[in-house]
DNA sequence: CTATGAACAACATGTTCATCG
DNA sequence: CGATGAACATGTTGTTCATAG
């Protein structure tokens, strides 16, 4: 069992509950979940971003589509990847948000701990 | 600014508060600590101690002393390196565990808020 | 500047080995 | 086996580069 949730977990049970809310193209995810954390001081790095999505793909949870964004061509050619739940997606994901559940339910159980055994909160 | 608390920051908050305690040494600690989290399925990596007590004495926070254990000489021979404070070694390790303190909170924040955002709780 | 992707470098970690009494 | 330490291998992460419109 690893000592903290990874990185790559927290990330990608925003972007399965981001999807299931129909928001979504990477870039667009990311910049909101900068946001999101600003008052963390959380910056989650645009490639950890993208390796989440490729491995949700790669696990058969979403599906990818391409897209031209806006819809004047003229204006803009700007080409983005969509993506959508795969036929057994929802499942895959409601799992692996069960999971990841767990974990964070432990990791605060841990912190909650430390705060407690070391600073008698 | 790092995703989550690094288990080394975690240890080394739990040796520096053991230590306070007169609890102290490496492998006595450790395996206080496996005790500790045994409920949560955390096994703090032995290297991982060591590691960390190296770099307190390391920061000045702690200084070394060597001593046999058990009192009768023909039982046990085995040596254990005790730890302490430094004369300055208190006050660096109050500061040290504020700054931890804060990212603990951070973490927490960031926890439940995953908890809030992805699960309604 | 938005958008995606990959390469690469750095670091923290986990596992194994070495030594001693 | 208890105790300490170091080596090594792995994996996750952060930074940078590449491409495109």
């Amino acid at each position: 069992m690893a000592f903290m949730i990874a990185q790559r977990a927290f990330i990608k049970l925003y972007l399965i509950t981001m999807v299931e809310q129909q928001r979504g193209y990477g870039y667009q995810m990311l910049e909101e979940m900068k946001e999101n954390f600003k008052p963390f001081g959380y910056v989650p790095p645009q490639s950890e971003i993208y390796r989440a999505l490729h491995e949700l793909v790669h696990e058969g949870v979403f599906y990818r589509t391409k897209q031209l964004k806006g819809n004047d061509p003229r204006v803009d050619f700007q080409e983005i990847v969509l993506y959508h739940f795969t036929e057994d997606g929802p499942e895959k994901a409601n799992l692996y948000k069960k999971q990841v559940k767990t974990d964070l339910d432990r990791c605060l159980g841990m912190l909650n701990k430390a705060a407690e055994d070391n600073y008698g909160v």
